[in-house]
RNA sequence: GGGCCUGUAGCUCAGUCAGGUAGAGCGUCGGACUUUUAAUCCGAUGGUCGCGGGUUCGAACCCCGUCGGGCCCGCCA
């Protein structure tokens, strides 16, 4: 059974109406490990549709969390917000200062910035959840019950979270953080606490109350989160493996969540998406491969393809290159297939029929849209980047595949397919593997490789291309008159014709490459090597 | 120190929850197609399931141990 579906059964067993939260501090440039993040919650709450329940996504952005450091993206200016609500301080402008002008004007903050990118990803991925901003929710008082909860309560909360997570807190630790006199949560010292006000001091000499009804203050995490579950009625929730740890917040938010009145929600634990051969993926260091940056090489099925296809235990290792293009035909060759007939098929083993559902799960998850069923384009990956690297104009690329009888009209989805092939074979990421190189000069090996009779070839073609129309058929025409005047048949002379032109032994088909390369430098090539 | 995830064919991984003859895709090799847009089709190739014990009629799967990789137990998803 699809992972999706397993974690279905286990919804089913609990109601017929569900939540699927996910949750991510927009701290930083979002990439493609919170993609895994909000894909996963996306697919459990897909599979749990299919299921027959009622169930939708949830996006609850963290931005009541604080600013921790001054990221190299950051003006040192920041220095001055650190401590300080995402959501409540001014987003960086284009030399990474606090841009002051919008956030007065337009409210526009640092967790906003952040995150219009990511949410415009995630239409394109197909996924709309609704969004739950942290930040107001505690200004509208939806935390007021928990944390009254804790405050009231603060030594049975510490003993649940020494206990399970074997820490020792401090012993001026309170289940509550107050904002200081400059709107930091950081080193403030809690000095008593009246319901609903915690008073506190802080770094600076002030002294103040913290209404915990009205946001002027969060709780500390590990209760921030059990919290939201209440509220939010979360029935379910993915993270990742920092919180799956034993001991970790999820051990200690479940308790937690009995301790406020609720059940904690059904937990899936995913493992990290990290850049192939670069390690984690961390927004801090800059090692990232943005939602946006990956959308504009990858289509989005793909990229969903990649997270369905991915047990969530398994780490995922995001590879932009040679393992894109694998990636990718797989995809197109799963969608050819028909596995509810292959499923009929007589003496399948349990395994192999284990296979052929989650693969078959695996596509449909991978669909953007959700009602539709991946239709196969009969094109690989491959061909495609041929085809775009060979043909500059998008026309003569659909009019290749009409004549090669693999398309009538492209349809919208192919029109976009093409328009990220030609960004990504734009981009670093393109596998050198991948990209047709025409000789700059005869490569001697390849040339020596050659029989005595292909050599003859390159001998006649000399002559034969002086003379041909610099055309598709023109040097199709030229290549079957050196092969009749060497008298070989044409398989020599494509195998010299290779060995001349890319110095391999095969490849794509060469006239239409070279008519659309510069006449002199060929013709130079060939002449070279006939010395060679 | 405590815990989680992970190790299966050259590569990427299924299969472990319900023990019953080791699976898929890619790759590689061969053949076909009398020029193949790295194509397509057909066929073949391929594994002491990290290692050692135990339970069992039977273990990739359960139990114990051990080694390697990743990670968590800090108010950092």
């Amino acid at each position: 059974m699809h992972w999706s579906d397993v974690m279905a059964q286990r919804l089913a067993q609990r109601g017929d109406k569900h939540i699927v939260a996910t949750g991510i501090t927009p701290s930083g440039e979002f990439h493609i490990g919170h993609l895994r993040e909000i894909l996963t919650g996306d697919m459990i709450a897909r599979a749990a549709r299919r299921a027959g329940m009622d169930a939708e996504l949830v996006f609850v952005v963290d931005n009541a969390d604080p600013l921790r450091k001054v990221y190299p993206f950051l003006d040192e200016s920041y220095e001055a917000f650190i401590g300080h609500q995402l959501g409540s301080i001014p987003a960086p402008n284009d030399e990474g200062k606090p841009d002051w002008d919008r956030f007065n004007n337009e409210g526009w903050s640092y967790g906003d910035h952040f995150l219009q990118p990511f949410l415009e990803a995630l239409r394109q991925i197909g996924v709309v959840p609704r969004l739950l901003p942290n930040l107001e929710a505690y200004q509208d008082g939806k935390f007021s019950k928990a944390a009254k909860i804790a405050c009231d309560n603060p030594a049975a909360i510490r003993e649940i979270i020494e206990r399970v997570s074997g820490r020792e807190l401090a012993d001026d630790w309170f289940p509550w953080q107050p904002l200081d006199s400059k709107g930091s949560l950081d080193g403030l010292t809690i000095t008593g606490y009246d319901y609903p006000l915690v008073h506190w001091t802080d770094c600076h000499g002030e002294s103040g109350s913290s209404n915990i009804e009205k946001g002027e203050g969060k709780l500390p995490w590990r209760l921030d989160w059990p919290a939201k579950w209440g509220f939010n009625h979360i029935t379910c929730e993915p993270f990742g493996k920092d919180h799956g740890a034993a001991g970790g917040s999820y051990d200690t938010g479940k308790e937690i969540a009995l301790l406020f009145g609720h059940e904690p929600p059904a937990p899936l634990t995913y493992e990290w998406i990290s850049l192939k051969g670069k390690g984690a993926m961390s927004s801090s260091s800059g090692n990232t491969v943005g939602p946006m940056e990956a959308l504009r090489l990858v289509p989005p099925e793909i990229l969903r393809f990649l997270v369905a296809n991915s047990k969530p235990s398994k780490a995922i290792e995001f590879d932009t290159g040679m393992g894109l293009v694998n990636l990718a035909d797989e995809y197109e060759r799963l969608t050819a297939r028909d596995f509810d007939a292959e499923m009929t098929e007589e003496n399948l083993s349990r395994r192999k029929l284990v296979q052929l559902e989650d693969a078959k799960v695996a596509l449909a998850l991978s669909s953007v849209d959700e009602q539709d069923v991946a239709s196969s384009t009969s094109i690989s990956f491959r061909h495609m980047a041929l085809l775009a690297q060979i043909k500059p104009k998008d026309e003569d690329v659909w009019t290749s595949l009409r004549d090669s009888g693999s398309l009538t009209e492209p349809t919208p989805q192919l029109k976009d397919r093409l328009k990220r092939m030609r960004a990504w074979i734009a981009s670093e990421h393109f596998p050198e593997d991948m990209r047709v190189n025409i000789c700059t000069a005869p490569d001697k090996e390849a040339i020596q490789a050659l029989t005595d009779e292909q050599r003859l070839v390159l001998l006649h073609l000399n002559q034969t291309l002086v003379e041909a129309d610099w055309t598709t058929d023109g040097i199709t025409a030229a290549f079957k008159a050196a092969g009749e005047a060497a008298e070989v048949g044409m398989r020599d002379v494509y195998r010299a014709c290779y060995a001349l032109f890319m110095a391999t032994e095969r490849g794509p088909r060469l006239a239409p490459i070279l008519s659309n390369c510069e006449r002199g430098a060929i013709l130079e090539l060939t002449q070279a090597s006939t010395g060679a």
